[in-house]
DNA sequence: GCTAGCACTCTGTAGAATCGAGTGCTAATA
DNA sequence: TATTAGCACTCGATTCTACAGAGTGCTAGC
């Protein structure tokens, strides 16, 4: 279709009064959970006019798809498209103090390993925000191998095991295709090591052609170390606050689908990707195409290292979720877990 | 006290007819979670008797702790100890044919990384039992040191990987005390190798006693690895279906409480090897000492290898659970885990 | 020791009445 | 033309009552 569906009001201003409203109609209803009648409008924004011409403006916002009504004679309640709206136009949210302190207190204490660093972050985030939080660790394709091993466990089960800058260890089980003797497994780590150091994933390396077994084991380690590639398979995900969802929502059913989604981890993986590909910051309900999390927002916040993406750190919580202080949040834990991980340690 | 505090039936005998009129209400209950009439016991078991004699040993049951009433006239609900009584007389379950042949495909097609082994494995036995499932992977005291690789991530950070003959990949951040060159540290790590090949983390090593720089590492990369040890920081928990948590409980809050005790995998391990040592296979309600936990059972299946305990298979579900099919199912996967663990490929 | 019979208790449900929040419309007003 | 006061109306939520039904406990008799 050459024109835009939504002919009725294809820009998308809202003139101040209409707008005051649609605000306030997504504050109280994301504070109270309840259907906002023209009168608590009126209470929490003061315009200088009567309840009849707020219900009136409230008509024509519900013409344009930005509230809805449960049934007739009740209160308003905001759609995906009126949450966007609200989460477009936002002023900045702050942190509080508090909460403030408390991230820069984790970051300036926490040490050891990447993965334990973020699996707190995502502790930290759940218990700041009081949502489910996911940390997402992309692929390390830039990072390049510091040292390679290859240990066999048998005669034709071999691990190899590579160390990259970043800290990373991958583990890959190596089934040969014939069996090898001690001797022959440590001359080919000696030449894997040789060969693999200084380069990342992304780096095509020369294997020998020749067809002795040393060879034939560092061809078939190389390929193993390779064969994660395709597969998004060596991004790591942590979920913290799993338990948050239970009170987010209500109806069972949609409690467990939510938690079913979390318990995949590509899937989680896949829609924070898809949001940031989009380059949104936010995605509101059926924004992200998944259909089980429709009640769902999901707020993301890159990490990136010289300008590259390396990870990300989300929120997910309903629609009605509290936008200001979770983008805050997001966007400052998002802020701190990037230097941490770029400079090392950080000083308060 | 010297005395038994349940002096009614200090022994947990009870004639035929009270036993078959319990496992009737237990059985009953836990299929339509509703409590269970006099008349619906005669429904599903033929005593050659009447309701109201069933009334009458309900009444005993009732006040030998079996049994409660909801509310006056209402059916009676098994109380734990009722379970206990069940489970304890229990003829041994058996597994659909299917659900066999699903575990025995699973088990001949599965390869690959231990940890992802394990973590499939959990997957399984949440589907075939629509109950959340844990895997326990317990310290590997008892496996050797393949190999051990001492990297510098910078001048003071030095990253520790050791290689276990059971094929798991430790890492540990060494800060060091001083500045290291690469010499050095390359050096330190050949030391490691020489020093810790074949030990256990059991065994203690002797560390050289100079004061030169490669010394110092070494002592300080072998405190690190064995700081490992008081801490039971080496375990790793599975966790499969949570998401069955959400169907497994009315009551949002039962539901939240126990997610969150899934969260923190320390707490699972305990809870875990808690029940193992008490040489249990099923904890009911309060047995288990987790406040939390207290509507939950939790079924544990331990996973041996030369007698040693080095991991555990449980299905966590509502104490009105489907034991005899999830202690079957549990029983079964832990024994094809132990095989599949000790003895690598099975073939069908 | 078992049972038939019966009165009793308690829950769940269905229907009616009522309340009240909130709307939409219309006619009057600035 | 935009705003407003006034009012009838709608519909969910709450309360109440009545009632059916499931299940019990008790008692007297076999």
């Amino acid at each position: 279709m050459a024109k835009r569906a939504n002919v009725v009001n294809a820009n998308d201003d809202l003139d101040a009064r209409k707008a005051t409203i649609l605000e306030a109609v997504v504050t109280e209803h994301i504070d109270t959970a309840q259907p906002v009648g023209s009168s608590s409008v009126l209470q929490s924004a003061d315009l200088g006019v009567s309840p009849a011409t707020v219900r009136s403006d409230m008509v024509a916002l519900e013409r344009e798809g930005y509230l809805a009504q449960p049934h007739t004679s009740a209160g308003r309640v905001p759609t995906d498209k009126g949450y966007r709206y609200f989460v477009d136009h936002l002023k900045a949210g702050t942190l509080g103090h508090a909460q403030q302190e408390q991230i820069k207190d984790f970051f300036a204490r926490v040490r050891g390993e990447v993965e334990d660093v973020l699996e707190q972050t995502s502790t930290l985030l759940s218990q700041l925000t009081s949502y489910t939080s996911v940390v997402v660790n992309s692929a390390h394709g830039h990072a390049s191998v510091l040292s390679v091993q290859l240990v066999n466990l048998d005669a034709r089960h071999h691990l190899l095991v590579t160390i990259f800058s970043d800290g990373t260890v991958v583990k890959n089980s190596i089934q040969a295709t014939f069996d090898a003797t001690h001797v022959e497994v440590a001359e080919a780590s000696k030449q894997l090591n040789a060969l693999l150091i200084g380069t990342t994933l992304e780096s095509r390396v020369q294997v020998p052609s020749r067809s002795d077994s040393v060879a034939r084991l560092v061809r078939e380690s190389v390929a193993g170390l390779h064969a994660d590639q395709p597969t998004t398979d060596d991004e790591q995900v942590f979920i913290g606050g799993s338990s948050r969802v239970a009170e987010s929502f209500d109806g069972v059913e949609t409690v467990r689908q939510v938690l079913s989604i979390l318990e995949q981890e590509l899937l989680v993986v896949s829609l924070v990707e898809d949001i940031l590909a989009k380059g949104l910051s936010v995605a509101i309900g059926s924004e992200h195409g998944f259909e089980a999390l429709s009640s769902c927002a999901v707020i993301v916040a890159p990490v990136t290292i010289d300008g590259e993406l390396v990870g990300a750190v989300g929120l997910l919580g309903p629609t009605r979720m509290k936008y200001p202080e979770a983008m805050a949040a997001a966007e400052v834990v998002s802020q701190h877990l990037t230097r941490h991980l770029a400079g090392g340690v950080e000083r308060g």
